[in-house]
RNA sequence: CGGGGCAUAGCUCAGUCUGGUAGAGCACUGGUUUUGGGAACCAGGGGUCGUAAGUUCGAAUCUUGCUGCCCCGACCA
């Protein structure tokens, strides 16, 4: 993509509205746009972010047996008074009337239609087990919605649904969703630590938060330090084999956020150094409640020996409009964003520092050919200006490769390449540029760990 | 929902206390010169000062209502 012909409106100045890192560096990297409180447009360049997000959730997905649909995002009052939910949920809840004075909702998640779809299709236990899912836009009408997209009203998130023939068999299910977890915020570069969390009035541990350690987490949590440096599932671990050493492994070590903290259990059971006691952002959760919505809805199966049977549910969630601000709040420095690769909106960007210089403007256009022929996703910036606004905009939007093209450098036939990580510059020739650059993106892609 | 604050050009803000012709920097347009860390100069364009009413000879400025947004708290993926 060549810059001049983009839509990436930066920012200078820092719009007095952003409080926190992420929600600044967001507006002032043409990501977001806020167009009344907590709702956002995305930009070109944060929806190129979303839509890498929203590829590795989908992939690790799939990998874990789970399968993508589509619902709507508005929903009738009729199922959720079906299930009670109608009247016990709160001003959360954006409720609509349409022309007919049919009460509508702008749904904050989806157990009621998804167990309304079971209910229709799924007759026999020999169809379970079964994990729907979609990444749809979602409503909560919050009381103070803050902190950019960390914390909006409309936000989208992936949610997955599981339905099984009783507890054991689900408990499966969550294994399969918890290890996929696992995997996807690896992939995304993030360190994201399972936690358990509250169970509701269904009981048990089977629900966990996954969260990212960041100052400006909106909880405190405590864990195990070597938490942080667990070997993640591999990409060719067995879906359908017995997951629980993984879960063992994962939840052997104490986590909590400060809801559920048991202060002398977390001392009893840490050694004094490796106790961590932080803030963290949550970025995704799992949960089993069992026949919550199946019991009042009526969704049962036949099971093996002819009778109905009752049927297990979990649900899973990943808010991918909070993971672009949580990413940041992870990666990043004075100058602004630093992407990981695997979900940077670009992997190189090509700096022309003298465009309207024919030696230079060919060279770069060699370059700009060359990195595209390697299968590598570059940003060109071949805009009129300053050397200093271009190196300013590269830092700031934060792609994770800078291929510095100048006419002193040009004149030996050599360019400088810019790690925005580590700030390693390393100087030579066009042709080994490309070579290395290739070498350094495609692993850090993640795609195939 | 309780408490606090803000609303003037695309952005950051001055001007409001003490009423008297709408301002700066950045951004934008045209031109000239520049070119390795947010360039310089020249010439321009752009605002019914959030909105409605009131006070006044005269309101960005004073009064009141309304709306929007931000921060702290309670709540939340």
């Amino acid at each position: 993509m060549r810059l001049s012909s983009y839509f990436l409106p930066v920012l200078k100045e820092v719009p007095k509205e952003a409080e926190i890192v992420s929600h600044r560096l967001m507006l002032r990297a043409g990501l977001i746009r806020q167009q009344a409180a907590g709702l956002y447009a995305w930009l070109p360049l944060g929806y190129k972010v979303l839509r890498k997000i929203q590829d590795i959730i989908e992939q690790e997905q799939a990998r874990a047996g789970a399968i993508e649909m589509l619902m709507p995002t508005l929903q009738s009052a009729d199922l959720w008074r079906e299930s009670g939910r109608y009247d016990a949920y709160g001003k959360e809840m954006l409720r609509i009337t349409d022309r007919h004075e049919r009460d509508l909702l702008y749904g904050p998640t989806n157990e009621e239609v998804i167990t309304d779809i079971f209910r229709t299709f799924v007759k026999s236990y020999k169809e379970l087990p079964l994990n729907l899912y979609h990444i749809q836009w979602k409503f909560r009408d919050e009381i103070r919605p803050r902190f950019g997209t960390m914390r909006s009203r409309e936000f989208l998130m992936k949610d997955a649904y599981s339905f099984d023939l009783g507890m054991e068999e689900a408990r499966k299910s969550y294994y399969r969703m918890f290890v996929a977890y696992l995997r996807t915020y690896y992939r995304m570069g993030l360190t994201a630590i399972p936690m358990k969390a509250e169970t509701g009035p269904i009981g048990g541990d089977l629900s966990h938060e996954f969260i990212v350690l960041a100052d400006t987490g909106e909880s405190g949590v405590f864990c195990h330090a070597d938490l942080l440096d667990m070997p993640i599932p591999a990409a060719n671990t067995d879906f359908n084999g017995d997951l629980t050493p993984i879960i063992d492994q994962w939840t052997s070590l104490y986590a909590a956020t400060e809801d559920m903290i048991d202060m002398a259990e977390f001392e009893k059971t840490v050694p004094e150094p490796k106790r961590i006691a932080a803030r963290g952002i949550e970025v995704g959760q799992v949960f089993y409640f069992g026949t919550k919505y199946t019991g009042p809805m009526g969704a049962t199966v036949t099971g093996p020996d002819g009778q109905e049977a009752e049927v297990h549910c979990g649900s899973y969630g990943i808010g991918l409009t909070r993971l672009v601000p949580a990413i940041i709040e992870a990666s990043h420095d004075d100058d602004g964003i630093v992407w990981p690769v695997s979900v940077a909106p670009f992997e190189v960007m090509l700096l022309n520092l003298k465009s309207g210089d024919a030696e230079c403007d060919a060279a770069c256009e060699d370059l700009y050919g060359k990195l595209k022929a390697a299968g590598l996703d570059v940003l060109y910036d071949d805009r009129e200006g300053g050397a200093g606004a271009k190196f300013a905009t590269a830092d700031l939007i934060g792609v994770p490769y800078q291929l510095i093209a100048g006419p002193r450098g040009i004149k030996a036939g050599e360019v400088e390449i810019k790690n925005r990580k580590t700030g390693a510059r390393d100087t030579m020739g066009f042709d080994a540029a490309i070579a290395f650059l290739k070498a350094a993106i495609e692993p850090e892609r993640r795609d195939k760990v």
